[in-house]
DNA sequence: ATCATCACG
DNA sequence: ACGTACGTGATGATA
């Protein structure tokens, strides 16, 4: 590598970069609209249930403390009520996996659960949305693009990037962030981009077949795994794990942990994966391979990521680096493709009134009048699903609603 | 300023 | 035997 030029950088912020500057700032500037009625009704309502969550953890836990300190919290639960700590050496944690271990243990431990859920909607969300929004109830994050190792985006003040959606009741938040009077919102996201880039980048056949064959992935890899032609929801559920786990370099333990099986049966589906997927394997180790050589991993595009750790004699660093660099090309390139589709659908957006105000990894969401939804929901899927050609479709979903909640 | 925790893809 | 899934940002406690 001699010049920018020679590396592809240039090329890069030329073409995606440096374009994409604008469209973000025009993004920012528009802003997502909040519902400041209901706002203000589900602050009240929060606000209550955390006061009453308080008041039963005192009455249980038989004094006052701050529920906010995992040092207070730890010595009225080991210490105090003696309940038996769950994990073997390791350092004394009180968060949501090891609460859950207990729960049964006392009643305490399960409104512990349900303060510090209650108390995290309140103060990162409710507080959080009042304080940095208008008089008109529209939020303008910032768009941070000099921010992520992996050319992903971040979002801050506010944080539009990890809004609710896992537990219903958070996910309720979601309609306070509405379309503008007459607007409706439109959104779509991709459909497993990252594994889609993963069959890509590989090039493994079986994986690239079951996506050609439109099949859903995750039963698709139940069946290699389990030879079985009708996958049960469990061993589906394990498949998904695994497909996950294989985008984030996970170990055996790693994902014997999470499905709450021995390293053992774990290690034998992570072999069975691999067996079925071969070039899979060969992709991960070469990627490995190449960033201990040059130095750095990189996506299909040729965006970079420095890897020091990959020579270190710490193993734990050495392996924390052999993970990133697995993981690198699949996020980066993804990354890279929302990128691009951003620009082709700001680009066709032109003309009209419909404004393109969000995007979280691998969604993005259009505020548009009525009379223009249909036509930016027909864009955004197609230019999202045409931005770049893959050895295996771009699948994006798109819905319409008058609040984020409302589209699905 | 850093840690622990928890929200998202 | 070791420690164990990638990438972020906000909050409150503590030093």
């Amino acid at each position: 590598m001699h010049t920018l030029e020679e590396s592809g950088m240039n090329k890069l912020y030329r073409e995606m970069e440096l374009p994409l500057t604008e469209v973000l700032f025009d993004m920012q500037k528009t802003g997502f609209k909040l519902d400041l009625k209901l706002l203000e009704e589900l602050k009240r309502k929060y606000t209550a249930l955390a006061d009453e969550s308080t008041e039963r953890i005192y009455e249980l836990a038989g004094r006052r403390f701050n529920i906010n300190s995992p040092k207070q919290l730890g010595i009225v639960l080991f210490d105090e009520l003696k309940l038996p700590y769950p994990k073997k050496r390791s350092e004394r944690s009180t968060s949501a996996e090891i609460l859950g271990a207990i729960k049964d243990a006392h009643p305490v431990v399960e409104e512990v659960l349900r303060y510090r859920f209650v108390s995290k909607i309140k103060s990162t969300y409710l507080e959080g949305l009042s304080k940095v929004a208008g008089t008109d109830g529209v939020v303008h994050t910032e768009f941070n693009q000099m921010q992520t190792s992996t050319g992903r985006l971040s979002s801050s003040e506010p944080n539009l990037q990890n809004i609710p959606v896992r537990e219903e009741d958070g996910k309720a938040l979601r309609a306070l962030f509405i379309a503008r009077d007459g607007n409706v919102l439109v959104n779509a996201d991709y459909s497993q981009i990252e594994l889609r880039v993963m069959a890509h980048l590989s090039g493994d056949e079986n994986l690239i077949a079951a996506y050609m064959h439109g099949a859903d992935i995750h039963t698709a890899v139940a069946r290699e795994l389990f030879g079985t032609s009708e996958p049960t929801a469990k061993q589906r559920r394990v498949a998904k794990t695994v497909n996950f786990g294989i985008i984030y370099g996970m170990s055996a333990y790693g994902l014997g942990d999470r499905l709450g099986i021995p390293t053992s049966e774990a290690k034998s589906y992570i072999d069975k994966y691999f067996s079925r997927f071969p070039r899979v394997h060969e992709y991960l180790e070469e990627v490995v391979k190449s960033a201990r050589e040059k130095g750095y991993a990189e996506s299909l595009f040729g965006r970079r990521r420095v890897i020091s750790e990959l020579n270190s004699r710490d193993y734990r660093t050495r392996g924390f680096g052999e993970r990133a660099a697995m993981n690198m090309p699949l996020q980066s390139t993804a990354a890279d493709i929302i990128k691009i589709a951003m620009l082709k659908v700001y680009g066709a957006l032109k003309g009209m009134r419909s404004k393109l105000i969000l995007q979280v990894h691998d969604e993005l969401i259009i505020d548009a009048p009525a009379d223009e939804a249909d036509a930016a929901a027909e864009l955004l899927k197609r230019e999202m699903e045409s931005a770049v050609t893959l050895k295996v479709p771009l699948v994006a979903s798109v819905n319409t609603g008058k609040s984020w909640l409302d589209c699905k």
